[in-house]
DNA sequence: CAGTGGTCTAGACCACTCT
DNA sequence: GAGTGGTCTAGACCACTGC
């Protein structure tokens, strides 16, 4: 089959790397175990293993590429440990998901100052089309004019309305993206993300400021105007380190903080 | 000598665990490289190697614990992916210590808007000795009314004061703090920390709100009454996740921000 | 060159899950 | 019991550092 040529392909040039190389080692060089996670990313980003689903074991993974197991292990461990892959004793090794109440702890921080944790409330206030700003177009690495889909929406504790999320997407990439589809949905939006548009959020980073509130937010989160909040501007990255959303977020501290672990 | 009955007595009860239980495993079951890693990390608290030095070759160790090098290294692994050891190619593993830019990094998340990153100004505004509060007494694990010293200090970058700390510590682990020993230090108080009074801090957690500034800091960070700030609550701990530190920051946000990376 | 960590292998056995 | 991940070993060789 065109599969064993492909891999036997790849696995010589990835034996030769060693062999051909005069010089003691080009800064191109990369162990056996990291360009076999590299062939594990590729399957993952093209949708060969779905979401939830079981990767093949470690053994016939191996066979595959024709390298030991513990190689291989050494590649899933890599992935595990970057939440790509969720290993299982004695059931095997899965592609990770965003519909897991431990992915979702990952990115919304916000934890109750006391009494239980809380699942939140998510209502959409609009969905708009726009064209990219400046900074939209420079973190999102798009033109200055291209297609943004907009969304606001308020996440509530307790029917406290806590959270203004100011939410940009790409429609390119985002196709199809409306009001309906995302009130419809009552679950974390990476979760809609993934299973919705096949985009699979990775990796985020986070930039914290206080500031006071103005009109317009202090009316969604019925507040008194100047509340200080906490002003969460996060970019998220899918495969290959690709911005694909920039999220900012006014959050109330009066009953939650933000939580962090160093 | 002593050195090699203790380690042969360990290594027998390390063995043993396998061979004696009845039941399949109880509880208390621990893989051997786990076993390993707390014998490094009794070697690690108790000063055996100190901060910067490098510890015994894998190969050495594997011999001292009778137990593979592999094993040794998966040891090794868990301790360095917790920053708690560095490995350098070549030259060996060494202890991690607070003096290194890498790890200050981990534990000052402040970060200027635009422009280069720099080195903050630390000016010390006072020392003083109380009885620790209800609140201080529940988070760093001791009794009400015990002594506790408490630092307040000023960061500065490009000369505008930017954080005002309140650092609250045990009098009885930090014996013989000053305001002289703070000031005449010029390098994160972390560091100090090691090497004056051998506390090394291994991990923290923060609690992240938005707050308007009050009276005094007003006065002290040079800013208007009522000026959101960021207000982080910091524990931090040592080994055996001891709390030994307790610190509130608040951050002006004007020209920096808090980084994060989810 | 010797010594250290880094990679890779092959094989054994243990622990867990499901059938 | 079959199949999966988890642990452990012994040994080989590679890559980097410093003498």
């Amino acid at each position: 089959m065109m599969d064993s040529t492909s891999w036997l392909w790849s696995n010589f040039r990835m034996r030769r790397q060693r062999a051909d190389s005069a010089k003691p080692h080009a800064a191109t060089f990369s162990p056996l175990y990291r360009q076999i996670k590299t062939l594990l990313l590729i399957s993952l980003e093209s949708g060969e293993w779905q979401p939830g689903a079981a990767i093949p074991s470690e053994f016939e993974l191996a066979v595959r590429y024709g390298v030991s197991q513990g190689t291989v292990r050494k590649a899933i461990d890599e992935l595990s440990s970057e939440s790509l892959l969720v290993r299982r004793q004695g059931k095997g090794t899965f592609v990770a998901t965003h519909s897991e109440p431990r992915t979702q702890f990952r990115f919304l921080r916000l934890r109750a100052t006391e009494g239980e944790e809380q699942q939140p409330e998510r209502r959409l206030i609009d969905c708009r089309r726009i064209r990219a700003t400046a900074e939209i177009a420079r973190v999102l690495d798009m033109k200055s004019g291209e297609s943004v889909v907009v969304l606001r929406r308020i996440l509530s504790f307790r029917g406290i309305p806590t959270v203004l999320d100011e939410i940009s997407l790409p429609a390119t990439i985002f196709k199809g993206m409306s009001a309906a589809k995302v009130s419809g949905y009552n679950g974390a939006l990476y979760d809609l993300f993934e299973s919705e548009f096949g985009v699979r959020m990775i990796r985020a980073e986070e930039r914290i400021r206080a500031l006071a509130a103005d009109a317009t937010t202090a009316e969604l989160l019925n507040v008194e105007l100047g509340l200080p909040l906490l002003c969460v501007d996060r970019v998220a990255y899918t495969y290959g380190d690709r911005a694909v959303e920039f999220r900012r977020g006014l959050y109330r501290t009066e009953h939650h903080y933000y939580a962090n672990t160093l």
